[in-house]
DNA sequence: ACCTTGAATCGACGGATTTCGATTCAAGGC
DNA sequence: GCCTTGAATCGAAATCCGTCGATTCAAGGT
């Protein structure tokens, strides 16, 4: 329970308090197809190892060209991937000279951990 | 083709020793697959719906016939998206008399929820 | 036995996803 | 300016997925 964000000037950790969880109350419809398009986003074994080299990265962001040698598969194809990561909100892009650096968006991921637990998360006191 | 091991008495913290997390370590090709065809049974909001509808049910389990009319369509789609949940290990079913009962199997959302947290350490400011 | 009700399986159709090669766009170096 | 390198976009092909109606299987009631 340290508090998360001590200075950091970043916008963030609204995921939290948006949703009461997929196992605690009954999702109506529109939630269910707005969740839905995300765990999409995480329902394929490129994408997954995809955020899970650019989150695990030491200094929180990779370059795609460290990315797209890394899989059997074709330049655009890493490519799309990582639009798809992106459209879903779980990850970043910046441009830096020629490259492009990825990281990692927290409050997605976050989210999603949220919706499936059971108990309530560690900062809400209940019981 | 089995799925369920189903009888497990008491709180399984199975998923530390499983998967340190897709956010803390990097995952190998085979991990991907096997995650991905995890999420890929809870991308989509009717598979969303009937998990929530029966981890949240009262006695702990829901009757097939009280699920399929709550769903605007036939009853063999959703006994499709209930064996898709039920061979992703989420969910189990028992039959009793004429009706089946489903339940939820809160080891594969546990696994998923631990797999998708960060490491419980403090904010790294980044940028 | 036969019939009724609940649920799963089968086969098929249409739409979405994944992947590719070819091309285009972005930024820098010559 | 032109060329090189890195990354995104553009069709197109193959496959996968969600849905249906028809059928079959399971259990009970008459």
């Amino acid at each position: 329970m340290s508090n998360q964000e001590v200075g950091a000037p970043g916008p963030r950790g609204a995921a939290e308090d948006c949703c009461p969880g997929l196992l605690t109350s009954s999702l109506n419809e529109e939630e269910s197809v707005e969740l839905a398009r995300a765990f999409k986003a995480l329902a394929d074994p490129v994408r997954l190892r995809l955020l899970s080299m650019i989150a695990t990265q030491d200094g929180g962001e990779v370059c795609v060209c460290d990315l797209t040698p890394a899989f059997d598969l074709s330049q655009p194809t890493v490519s799309h991937h990582l639009k798809l990561l992106r459209e879903a909100g779980l990850i970043a892009a910046e441009r830096r000279g020629t490259w492009v650096y990825y990281r990692l968006l927290p409050g997605a991921t976050d989210r999603l951990a949220t919706v499936l637990t059971r108990a309530p998360g560690p900062e809400t006191a209940q019981t």
